[in-house]
DNA sequence: GCGGACTCTCTTTTT
DNA sequence: GAGAGTCCGC
């Protein structure tokens, strides 16, 4: 079943155990054999063992094998995301840090709108000091542990940035909420700063296992540090080939001096891989090769050569798609399952030319990622109405539908409302139920029937008892209060997709309350969930689809065939991480070659000479990562076969679509070719000096 | 307060 | 180029 590394890691004794695992060498395999190791051998009590990852998917994939291996819900294991499992921990402790132990999460379309709301009450304009760059900085500030109080005078633009670090935190917590980044600093927060709790958290579990190690910030490691400091049973599993979240805190010195940090550590190595032929995995090493500062390594192959992985370039976006689908078809005609078929792409963005030319030739897909279920505007709607009817709603939650459908509510209205509500010093629900009863004034008059239908549906609900609907009311809160009715009047497309993600949204509360969750545990579920994959699991009959996501979302995951779009300067290295310099680099490339490694059997790379973004167009590279590969590794296909060719090529081999040089112009791409001989004319459209016409015989055209 | 016209800004990646 | 945010006339 396991290899002897496999097995020499996973029945280690107690004390820091560092797995350093390559891709596609078996580590959750590893993981959960380790865990059942724990149980059957040394009579760990499965309760007390704690198992974290970094995203639901994998969360949810430890779950799965886990139940396979010991039987019965993996039979008590504590598993989760970082965040899922400080809420649990919050959700017991949160007060002795002043919050209420019914406190919501804030997503990041709120957190945006608040911080924006903060910036515009002190006039500070957009130029001045950017809401992005305000929550980057903060998540910054969070991320490593740092909190008003105690985090260095950091001025921009005149700007005091911890003062309004501190009026942020302040606003969250007046409006019980806590954000992402906050649900991991509260949880150091109380081992920080109350004894009692620690000690209670540290004695909770007597061994932490944490996968994608190579993933955690300093505030999750300080997490882990007073988690474990009692027992020391902490393993981490790892490959700091695979570190892709710098930008969120990530710092790989974690796995790299894990043996410093954790003294009688011990290091085990999985280096055999078992997933990619050996083809793929000679160009996943080619790539990151090129990285310095990382454990020297070399995965070894398994299986076969297999087919050399392919790079195609593109005219366009669309072309790029175009060619993806004649692919998926050619994979789909030698056996291959779309769901064994991935798009990868650096930017979300991407999708939309793939989900068109995919819809035009029936090609099924599922996007995981992009849009979050739990973000679209309909979904959020429909919670706020359920979590007041509900008694869980706050102000935030009220205010979003306050006008939803039109109550006459508008601008000024909801700050009346707002003022109000803040003067009466009760919570949104109690001050509702006042409304109900009549006492209203100003703006707040046009709430009274809402508050009055609240508290009518809530009375309905408990006289049907046992026989109430089992979405606790949703469908009758949309239905009576005219929303339902206000997003059928949206235009008929819109608003009938709308109306199925409320029905979904329905389903997976009737699901939730069936599995006996309480509406706060079902809120937390969707805040933590974002996107809906958890439910569209639970749907009808599956179909088999393509699935497209970003790159950071695959990792974890492996594909028969995997598809890498847009591997071109700007996009794979994204022009954004260009500007950090050389470790920015460094991670991008990592994701690429996270990209190749979830690929068992083929790997097509793609790359367009012309893509629009924002309604510009851009005439990009290839990417540095592969332009200097060698044939035998990554094999070129023809490109002007592809292209539409009103032309010959000219002797010197330049064809529309050619990238080309010019001595004054600089660098730029062939766009059409008229004439012959020396009378030939060349269109090129320079990457820096705009479209010109030439003269090909003196125009000193280079390829490039 | 509302709706239409206009302007402006983006998302790189996730919990 | 789309979607959000802003301004203006009704």
């Amino acid at each position: 079943m396991l290899n002897p590394a496999q097995r020499q890691a996973a029945e280690a004794g107690d004390g820091p155990q560092l797995i350093l695992a390559g891709a596609g060498s078996g580590k959750t395999r590893t993981i959960v054999y380790r865990i059942g190791h724990l149980i059957a051998a040394t009579g760990a009590a499965p309760h007390r063992i704690l198992a974290v990852s970094f995203t639901n998917k994998s969360a949810a994939e430890l779950k799965e094998r886990l139940s396979l291996l010991i039987g019965d819900n993996g039979g008590g294991v504590v598993s989760g995301t970082f965040h899922a499992i400080s809420l649990r921990f919050l959700r017991r402790y949160a007060d002795a840090l002043g919050y209420p132990l019914a406190f919501q999460i804030i997503d990041s379309d709120d957190q945006k709108a608040l911080i924006k709301r903060i910036l515009k009450a002190r006039n500070i304009a957009s130029d001045r000091l950017h809401p992005s760059y305000l929550i980057n900085w903060i998540e910054h500030c969070k991320h490593a542990g740092l909190t008003p109080e105690n985090t260095p005078e950091h001025g921009w633009n005149g700007i005091n940035m911890v003062e309004l670090y501190a009026i942020y935190q302040n606003e969250l917590k007046r409006h019980e909420r806590m954000d992402f980044s906050d649900l991991i600093l509260n949880v150091v927060l109380l081992m920080r700063h109350h004894p009692d709790i620690a000690t209670a958290l540290r004695v909770r579990f007597d061994h932490v296992l944490v996968d994608e190690y190579q993933d955690t910030n300093p505030i999750q490691h300080e997490w882990l540090i007073h988690l474990c400091s009692e027992h020391k049973n902490l393993t981490v599993v790892g490959d700091d080939d695979q570190s892709i979240y710098g930008w969120r805190g990530a710092d790989v010195r974690h796995i790299l001096e894990f043996e410093q940090l954790w003294s009688g550590a011990t290091l085990h190595r999985l280096q055999e891989n078992y997933r990619s032929s050996a083809n793929i995995l000679t160009l996943a090493n080619a790539v990151i090769r090129e990285n310095s500062d990382r454990h020297e390594k070399t995965l070894k192959a398994t299986k076969g050569a297999g087919e050399k992985p392919d790079w195609k370039v593109c005219n366009d976006e669309y072309d790029e798609a175009r060619k993806i689908v004649q692919q998926i078809e050619e994979w789909q005609r030698i056996g291959y399952k779309n769901s064994e078929i991935a798009i990868l792409y650096r930017s979300n963005r991407q999708s939309l030319p793939l989900e068109q030319v995919c819809r035009e030739t029936n090609i099924p897909y599922r996007i995981i990622g992009g849009v979050g279920f739990f973000e679209r505007m309909e979904i959020k709607d429909a919670l706020a109405y359920w979590a007041l009817l509900n008694r869980s709603g706050d102000t935030l939650q009220l205010m979003r539908i306050c006008n939803k459908p039109k109550r006459g509510i508008g601008n000024i209205g909801q700050q009346q409302l707002l003022a109000q509500l803040s003067a009466s010093g009760m919570q949104a629900c109690e001050w509702l139920d006042l409304l109900a009863s009549g006492q209203a004034e100003g703006a707040a008059k046009k709430l009274v029937p809402l508050a009055q239908l609240l508290v009518e549906i809530r009375s309905e609900l408990e006289t049907l008892g046992d026989h109430s609907p089992v979405d606790r009311g949703l469908n009758r809160i949309l239905e009576a209060t005219g929303y339902l009715d206000s997003l059928n009047a949206m235009g008929e497309i819109e608003s009938a997709a709308r109306i199925d993600n409320v029905r979904t949204l329905q389903d997976y509360i009737e699901i939730s309350m069936l599995q006996d969750l309480t509406p706060i545990e079902f809120m937390d579920r969707a805040a933590l969930l974002q996107s809906s994959e958890a439910i569209s699991d639970s749907e009808e009959e599956e179909v088999d689809s393509v699935c497209m996501m970003s790159l950071h979302r695959a990792k974890g995951l492996e594909f028969d065939c995997v598809v890498l779009p847009g591997v071109e300067e700007g996009l794979l290295p994204h022009q954004r991480s260009l500007d950090e310099g050389e470790s920015g680099i460094a991670e991008e490339r990592r994701l690429l070659y996270v990209g190749i490694t979830r690929a068992r059997d083929h790997v097509l790379l793609t790359s367009a000479r012309l893509r629009r973004f924002y309604g510009e167009t851009h005439y990009p590279l290839p990417s540095r990562f592969i332009k200097k590969l060698s044939l035998d590794i990554l094999h070129q296909q023809d490109a002007a076969t592809s292209v539409p060719v009103q032309s010959t090529p000219t002797e010197g081999g330049i064809n529309i679509g050619s990238n080309i040089a010019h001595p004054s112009f600089g660098e730029g791409v062939i766009l059409s070719l008229e004439g012959a001989g020396d009378a030939a004319r060349v269109t090129v459209q320079f990457r820096r000096s705009g479209t010109k016409r030439l003269m090909l015989k003196y125009a000193a055209l280079q390829l490039v």
